[in-house]
This record gives C-alpha cells, structure tokens and sequence, in this order.
DNA sequence: ACTTGTGAAAGTGTTCACAGCT
DNA sequence: AGCTGTGAACACTTTCACAAGT
C-alpha cells in the first residue's frame, strides 16, 4: 500500500528465513558506518566482505523483498537504508515500556542506541516503591499496577523485560494482558506467551556459553 | 582424554552447527528450572515441549555429543546438566575481563547471572580517570593502558567489550594482543579479529529489530 | 567492464518413523 | 508400555555460475 514496489516483486514476508532479517539489520548497521565513513554506494561484494559474508549471500537475502540495485552500479547507501528500515518496520517511532529497574533495566534506559533506530522508551516499571514516582534515564518510573493504565493512555506496543527470572512470566503476562504486541526478554527463562503476541530473548551467560563453547573448540589438533 | 566417552560415540565438535550449541544452553537452563521443581528425571518430549522444539530435535542435538539418556526412562536431570556443561566447557571457571564501564559495562558487572555459570569478572577497564582505581560491583577497575598487564598477571581469557561502536575495534584489538581467547562484543560494529579468537555480538538494537520486524508481520490476510 | 538478480546445484539442518533397550 | 538413538526422507539455506542491465 505504501512503498511503492509491486506484490510479485517480493514473498510474503512471513515465510522470509529468521536469519535473513537478523542479517537484515547487520547489512543496516554497516550501511549507517559506510555512510559515516563517505561512501554514497556499495556492493554486494563490499557490503558481505566487511561482515563476513559472500556477495551472493547479500544480494540473495536483499533478493526477498525487492530489487534495490543497479546493476554495473551497486546499491546507494541511503536508498537502502531506507528499504530496509521500510522492511523491518523501523521507519517509524515504536513506544516501548520497561519492565524491571534494576541493574540491567537502568542501563537499558540510558542506551542512546535504541533511540537512534526509533524505539522510544517511554515508561519503566518496578515493584520496588523506592523506584517509582521518579525519572531515571529521563523515563518516568510507575509502579507495577499501573501497566494496564499507562501502556494504554500511552499507546505503547512494545515491552522489554528485564526482571529477575522468578518473576519474568508474571511480567511479560501483565505486558501481554496490557495489549502490547512484542515482548524482548532478557530474563533467563523461556517465556510461555501466546501465539499473536511476538517474542525475542536475549540471554547474556548464554552467550557467553557460545563463546566458551567456540574457545574451548578451537582447532584441536586433527 | 578426559571425560570417560569413546571416541566413535561424539562427532568433531568443530563441526557441530552453531545452532546446536545454541539450543544446549537453553537445555541446560532448562534442566536447572526442572530440579529447581524437583524433578530428578526428564524426558526429550518434556524438554522439547517447554522449549517450544520437538523431542526428535532434542535428541538430535545430544546425539551430537554421546548417549545420555535411558530407553523407557528419559535424562537423569543432574547428569545432564553436568555432560552439557562439559561440552560448554563451562565445568571449571572462565576468567573474564570488561572493557568499558558505562551503564552497559556497570549493569554487567552488578549481574548476578554470569557467575552461578562459572564466569568470574575479575577485572575492568575504562579510559575514564574518574572511574579508575576503585571498585565497582567488586570488581577493581583499572586504566586502559594497563590492560595487557592486568590480563596476564590475572590469567584471563575472555573480554567483553561494552564501549561505545567508535572504540569498540581499538578495544578488542588491544584484548587480543594482551592474548585472550574470546571476545564477547556489545558494540554495534563489526569486529575484525584474528581466527584464533572467537567471538559472539550481542547487539540490543538488532535484537529489538527483530522483534519489529516479526510484529509488524503477524498475519497479514491470506 | 562491472555488478545485479536468479535458476539450478550443492550443502546443511530438521523431521519422520522405527528398531532396540528398560 | 515408554523412551532413546538413528538411518532415511524431507525441507531449507547457501553457493555457483551466468544472462541481462548499465
């Protein structure tokens, strides 16, 4: 309806592989640095080359949505910059709470990363009373029985949970009861949601366990 | 040489698929859950149902790494837990060091959650003079400069580097030369290193993009 | 001359389905 | 009966290699 590409030009995006979107994004990141860096155009070949994959790679997952370049040229950078951010959905503002103040929470609300991509935080939440009824980050901080009534009158859509992981599935049960659409948890539990609302974990000793795992395998002899 | 399996029972750990490894970690903060609720046993099935994977997959994916469980009985949770950690390498202790005390790099040192998994943050750094030389979530905080010497008087091996994308590179560059393994990186950048040290990125943008991308996708008509 | 976009081939990961053990 | 471990079938993803566009 908006972007003005035709319907057989791209899939259905929900049958678009999991691992294309996640390097939708890397290919995004290192468009905004090429940028930066002075460079109005790039390939297939460059792009790949600076993050470790194959030129064919690139221009296959660019290949699901669309045709965003010229051939003999490249890709501009900021016309495909704005493809992608079209495909990902980060064109526009998405208002985000926080549930959970606590070390990890407060950092998270200081992160100028997530602003410069267009998500928006713009209430936390905390059961601890010592934390409420005050800014941090410049967010103001509710208590937890003020979800429902705050993620409504402020049309948020998206929540981040980053409470301990004892209390995460009562959290992210208030989020989805409240009518938010998305929930990143950073909890180390799996969250049992049902199946119209999204969900992303992101678990920190587990990725380090992914790097133990890849240290402790490197190159044993034969 | 060490855990009592024959050779023919495991394939080369080399070349098992990243995914694998990825799903053993969560099978393992699973099984925690489980004795947690006082359960001693479990079974593929169960594993695979609380995770949101089927049992065949569950099975695939240990079979990589030897025979644990027991027909007609399933996985004794305890010895489980104890061969996947095994496999991680997380059966002894990692020594870690933080470059970068911001929000990002203080919320990690207060965390909790990597030491129950065997990583012990033994060290920090900062170009910050006003951070140095104290302790911070009891971890001493140090100058850049003395980084090479701090990592081998204290014998680490993995840096996790939470400094800002524009000296993210300079960071790990100076890890790699003091001599650690692996690298955990929270910048949004790239990181070009050396094959012989691993690396994993955790980039909480990309993370929160992604969950866009699967909400703004949720079943569009036919 | 250079680079895209894409069929076809190759490679990788997942599921099925069942023999065999408890 | 119940569950594991695994060969074989299937599905998915990546790479190759080249026709077509600039």
């Amino acid at each position: 309806m908006s972007s003005g590409r035709r319907k057989s030009d791209s899939v259905d995006p929900k049958d678009v592989p999991k691992a294309v979107v996640s390097r939708l994004s890397l290919y995004l990141r290192e468009l905004h640095h090429l940028i930066a860096a002075g460079h109005a155009t790039t390939s297939s070949g460059r792009l790949g080359q600076q993050l470790g994959f194959s030129d064919a790679q690139v221009r296959r997952d660019l290949a699901y949505f669309g045709h965003f370049g010229q051939p003999g040229v490249g890709y501009r950078c900021d016309e495909l910059i704005g493809a992608i951010r079209g495909i990902l959905g980060t064109d526009r503002e998405w208002r985000v709470a926080m549930v959970g103040v606590g070390n990890l929470g407060q950092a998270l609300l200081g992160y100028r990363g997530f602003a410069s991509q267009g998500f928006k935080i713009v209430a936390a939440f905390d059961v601890d009373q010592s934390k409420t009824n005050r800014q941090l980050g410049g967010v103001p901080v509710f208590a937890l029985d003020d979800l429902a009534q705050v993620v409504q009158d402020q049309r948020i859509e998206l929540g981040l949970v980053a409470v301990p992981a004892s209390t995460a599935q009562l959290a992210a049960d208030r989020l989805v009861a409240a009518g938010v659409a998305g929930i990143l948890n950073f909890a180390p539990v799996t969250l049992n949601l049902p199946d119209h609302v999204s969900h992303v974990g992101v678990d920190l000793a587990t990725e380090l366990e992914q790097l133990c795992f890849s240290v402790a395998n490197r190159s044993s002899g034969t």
